[in-house]
DNA sequence: TTACAATTGGGTACTTCTACTGAGGTGCAC
DNA sequence: GTGCACCTCAGTAGAAGTACCCAATTGTAA
């Protein structure tokens, strides 16, 4: 999928960036690949910016992402690290499954999306498979999402209406989002309209819970 | 401050059981601990059902438990085992630092609460203060939130506020609340008032994401 | 080219929420 | 028993959102 320093040879080890804001889910991941012999661990961080850092210094084969993180989440370090055409593969390791991480995560060009309750065997699996520049995903979320298709979320939304949606759940109002956005407030309320009627989100508390679950906070 | 089975010897390790979803989490609080002597773990549940009945079981010294969890939560399992008057300290581990989930586990009279960026050093240390039935709590979260008070949260909210704020989370509109409530919709609107007054929450949207900050979701 | 989806904007009537004002009753602490 | 916090309820005015109706423009896909 990309165009990565991969290791041709089965023999020689992934070279490995593991990136988690706590140092316990870290150790987990340390505790379960010490004993895999086709990977080694070269480096740890605790943050998105300090994982573009090091995935510059290290050149690593595979950098496997967190998406909550302070200061720069995964997803966005998975962008600066395409932006900057590094010559490594992503593989997102996130807690949610929720559909619009995943469908950014894909169309971000990364090589895999896990979720934290991954098992051992699956989580060596996926690391194989996206150091070799291949994509993987857990199969819970490759069965509840239609990523073949185009990756959209499961209501449909149009871009704009994501973006309203964002807005509304930021508590703002109609007024200040038309201002923003430079359109008319009837505007705003037929999208915000639009919204409602795909999600079902009835009133604004409820759309800032649909945002929440889309990861549009 | 509970009255549990504890090793009055320091030499008798402290049997310890193991409660989050998360497989991984566990291999890395196994890792963590393994080279500890003072702890020997003795299991591993996945939920809250399966916690209150290993503890039952098992009659850990010191049981650790997740919040976030499926068909039971942390804080539940944790009411549950000090229901069934079960000898066993517990340690509540959580990924959030919000005031509700420690004001919870405070008043359930848990023996601890930790974060999930924990360190190492600061995980032991937890570990032996709450297994001796004493009271563990994270430093960052003892300067941000005045435990020693009466455990409120940072907005001073009242009880029926609470009720009423998770009410206007889940989408229910005013007329609603009053309905459930069997009070007047005006007053759910004074309630409603307060709680924007002392939140600074404005409209649905913002009290909405102020709930899910409280943990009122 | 035709068809369709997306985005934009409006009219009208209605409901809900917000922002102030006021006050009565209860229970608890000093 | 005097405060004080809490819960209860009301009036009024205006702002905001909801629920329908409608249509012009643009871009893209069949």
């Amino acid at each position: 999928m990309q165009d990565p320093a991969s290791p041709e040879q089965p023999d020689t080890p992934v070279r490995l960036l593991i990136v988690d804001d706590h140092e316990l889910v870290r150790d987990g991941i340390r505790a379960r690949l010490e004993s895999e012999s086709g990977v080694e661990i070269i480096g740890e961080a605790g943050d998105g910016l300090e994982a573009v850092t090091l995935v510059e210094q290290l050149q690593p084969d595979l950098v496997m992402l967190d998406i909550n993180m302070p200061t720069m989440n995964g997803l966005d370090a998975a962008e600066e690290i395409r932006a900057r055409e590094l010559p490594c593969n992503i593989l997102i390791l996130s807690l949610y499954d929720n559909s619009e991480y995943v469908r950014r995560a894909v169309a971000l060009g990364t090589n895999g999306y896990l979720l934290k309750d991954v098992s051992q065997d699956e989580m060596t699996k996926a690391i194989k498979i996206a150091a070799k520049g291949d994509f993987y995903v857990s199969e819970s979320l490759a069965h509840s999402l239609d990523i073949e298709n185009n990756g959209a979320d499961p209501y449909n939304l149009t871009d704009r209406e994501r973006e309203i949606l964002a807005a509304i759940a930021a508590g703002k109002l109609n007024k200040q989002i038309a201002g923003e956005l430079d359109i008319s407030v009837r505007t705003v309320e037929s999208h915000r309209s639009a919204i409602r009627q795909k999600t079902g989100g009835g009133n604004a508390a409820g759309l800032t819970r649909i945002a929440a679950e889309l990861g549009l906070t």
